[in-house]
DNA sequence: CCCTTTATAAAGCAACTGCTTTAGTACGGG
DNA sequence: CCCGTACTAAAGCAGTTGCTTTATAAAGGG
């Protein structure tokens, strides 16, 4: 099993996801930026909490941050939101090619019966 | 924010697949069914940390175990991948529509300034 | 009927998470 | 120039994770 960068970066980013509240933080920036306050506003933890799920969030690459005024407006970057759909997707497609080999297998198997 | 069930696989899912040796197995599986000692001979860690590991894949629904003789053989379940894949692509999707509704919108803007 | 093989259970441990509280920083309004 | 708003930093804490070691179970082989 490699240890690369690519790893790392998946790591973080299933970690990212594997969280219900950053999920729907991504959810809404999907909609459109927003400030950690605006954020915060729909849960109960403190905007401290929300502050630190947005870090991890940055660190994943899967929402960028720039500067406006006092507030820090949140955005999606989809990109990433890519890298996780790919390594998914490999997975799949390798599975199902096995299975598309096996049924071709079976068929010559059956065909080689009926003779 | 929602506490359903949906959500809670959600979690145990993406949750799963942030290890390292998590998403090697699935690798493993995808390209064909195998013991926890066949696919414990990969790793430097001990079996039964590889059986712990497959415990989590277990829960998070993304593999199942069966019986054969002193053996436990390990399966994919690609169905659950798709899960998470379509979760991402929903997102995706948001994000793309709203792109494409901004560009619109800018369209329209020139249109405006150049008449 | 033991002995080996394959696997799980349980306990223990360091490291990490998610959250809180408390402090501190940075920017802009009046 | 202070004050409020928006945010981050840091420390502390309960709960979880990833791994180890030790112990136990179950299924054949000789």
């Amino acid at each position: 099993m490699e240890h690369t960068v690519a790893e790392q970066r998946l790591d973080a980013l299933f970690a990212a996801l594997s969280d219900r509240t950053r999920r729907d933080i991504v959810v809404r920036l999907s909609a459109g930026d927003a400030t950690v306050k605006e954020l915060a506003e729909h849960y109960t933890m403190t905007m401290q909490a929300v502050s630190q799920h947005l870090g991890v969030l940055e660190r994943s690459g899967l929402i960028s941050r720039g500067r406006h005024r006092q507030t820090r407006p949140c955005r999606l970057e989809p990109a990433v939101l890519e890298t996780a759909a790919s390594w998914i997707e490999e997975s799949r497609r390798t599975w199902s090619d096995r299975m598309d080999r096996l049924e071709t297998r079976l068929a010559e198997l059956r065909e080689g019966e009926a003779r």
